[in-house]
DNA sequence: CATGAATGAGTGTTCATTCAT
DNA sequence: AATGAATGAACACTCATTCAT
């Protein structure tokens, strides 16, 4: 009986931790989106999370780790979506078209999130960047490795698959940053973004 | 005969003047691209530089101003070498391909400068994001204008200028970031990357 | 009836209460001793103490009367063993040498708190220097009043009471210092330790 | 004649910066002799000296660095007026009382800086430790080759050398240090605080 | 023109203490 | 009685900018 009860309380407590965890994390994201890294202090991310100075430092180690949470999370949104392309399957460029459509739905869902990972470039800081190069690494090998099967099971053409990988990822970054920090758009029409990406990397522009 | 001497005085004055900014620049770029924008102080530009510190101010109006002056040498750079393609005139493919050329040999003849502009995306600062919006803007409308141009003369597919342009761009970049930053290759062959952009940007991935 | 039951349960409860509190104290020693006042901080404490932040302001009043009480603890233990010389009695060098003897006891039967009392300099704080300057005082006194008595009555030489005392405070202090602190021994020979500090004291350097 | 000119004000320049290295230094003995390490901050020095923050950290590295140089700066004085005792030489004893006499005077000539000295123990941090230990260790290995050598020459009593130095350090160190801080006096008689030091460092109380 | 000493607002971080549960 | 999440004042330190020389 008292056991219950405090399990209940640790659980309660335990809920609670993650929830305001949860607010200081989309407080940051805003931050850090609105003015990038550098320029958003702590000082900007307690204002909007509503917390004291101390209590940030009992949810995080500091603004590196903060940001490194932030880089993860979006990281783990994306990689959870995408999916590995079998060539021999059926409409193999279908499944192309479905991890892009996938893809923008975790951007437009997560928007601030996508802008933070999208502004800085590698360069910030050691351990940001490994997480970053994770991430890009894990789109590349994606990316890499469809190139090169697609090739070999004649889908595709014979490409230089580490340029047309490193370029395709630009390219749906460039895209993506348009549309989130540019010239947003409240409600973009994520069927149209993901078919212009795809036919862009797809079919390319000759007739 | 005073005058003249004024003048000479006055011209030589204004040579020094002006070799004097053009080394701070240089400088400038070196740092800026070493270790970006906000990690790089007014120290460093000096050391890099030789003088003093109120020289420096002397200069430039500040470090704002400074990182704004390189985004337009680079933007004037590139602006410089980019040249209408006219559809109705002959190869026009092979125009873009020189296009793509060209812009490669800017990139790979400044990497520092190129470097600093790529690097820092789009959000540092008001003035600083529209020199470089203008400069993502003259190139957008070099391309989606050709796009346009293009598709009207059934020389390339209907596709979405706007989203392809940024794409186009997006693409690019990345791919110069790759090859200036993250795995810089000392003299890499530029005829090599030119023709992977170019494909990759005109014949997309389908055989 | 009643009554009894209440008294037996406060009594537990106060026993409880003394036996927690002599808990803290036991740990702040330990704390205290390894890193000093200032860089010990009440996480290092309760950490120890196996408590909780709140527990232990319910028992102390803070940091500052934590190690009031600790130096109020060792002055205790020192001022019990000391027994004033009679220079009438039997053997009064005797006498000396059995404080000497006493004190080396009290103090490495209970090194992290002399290390406690003796790492810290007067001048911490006007709180903490007046429980210091009370055992000081009263060694200072006992000291004092030993030589003079002693001067009187022809067993030792006329000397500048007050500033051989605190010369002897000094030195006893350091000796201990070097053997609890810097140069650290497990089972220090008493006996010799006593001895040197008898010898140094009262026989001086001349042959 | 322009070299001169450079010269001269190169050398003012030098000058006026020595100059204001000394009085932060001044300033920071002050301090930190009031307050001690810990409880002095920045803010107490700069106020203090009358500068700013800024300039504080022209000067030194940091707070470390400063405290540093004072202790360093203690250490030289000290170490230059101790003359190594020749037991074969006229008046050995006198030689002692000359080298105490002599500390007497630099310690109150400069009595912020010897109380900032005495002030903080052994433990503070690595490197204070290190320069604190130098001139410790400088002043046992005066005093513990003196009283060897005096053994064996039969000018004073066998003791235990360690012991015994150390015994007289610290006795000299609390004596000085309740001259400073506990009780100060203004115009102390040097003369008989060194002949007291004296008297009890080598001829104990025993008549 | 050129200099570099001086400035002070701003940064990330710590920690003794409080108080609702 | 016991807890530990929350607080915010305080800290050491940085750096873009100014200005007397």
């Amino acid at each position: 009986m008292k056991d219950t009860l405090i399990d209940g309380r640790a659980r309660r407590a335990e809920a609670k931790r993650r929830a305001r965890r949860e607010e200081i994390l989309t407080a940051a994201q805003r931050a850090f989106s609105k003015r990038g890294y550098h320029a958003t202090s702590i000082s900007d991310v307690i204002d909007a999370a509503g917390i004291s100075r101390g209590t940030f430092y009992l949810y995080f180690d500091g603004k590196d780790a903060l940001f490194l949470d932030l880089i993860e999370l979006f990281a783990q949104h994306i990689m959870r979506v995408i999916e590995v392309v079998d060539p021999g399957g059926p409409d193999p460029t279908g499944q192309i078209y479905q991890n892009i459509r996938r893809v923008v739905d975790v951007v437009f869902d997560h928007r601030d999130l996508a802008v933070v990972a999208f502004r800085e470039t590698v360069g910030l800081d050691q351990s940001v960047d490994s997480k970053l190069n994770k991430l890009y690494g894990f789109l590349r090998e994606m990316i890499e490795g469809a190139l090169l099967k697609g090739a070999s099971w004649g889908i595709i053409r014979q490409v230089n698959a580490r340029i047309v990988t490193t370029a395709l990822i630009g390219g749906i970054r460039e895209v993506f940053y348009q549309y989130l920090v540019v010239d947003p758009v409240t409600y973009p029409d994520r069927e149209a973004v993901a078919m212009s990406l795809f036919e862009f990397a797809v079919k390319g522009l000759l007739p």
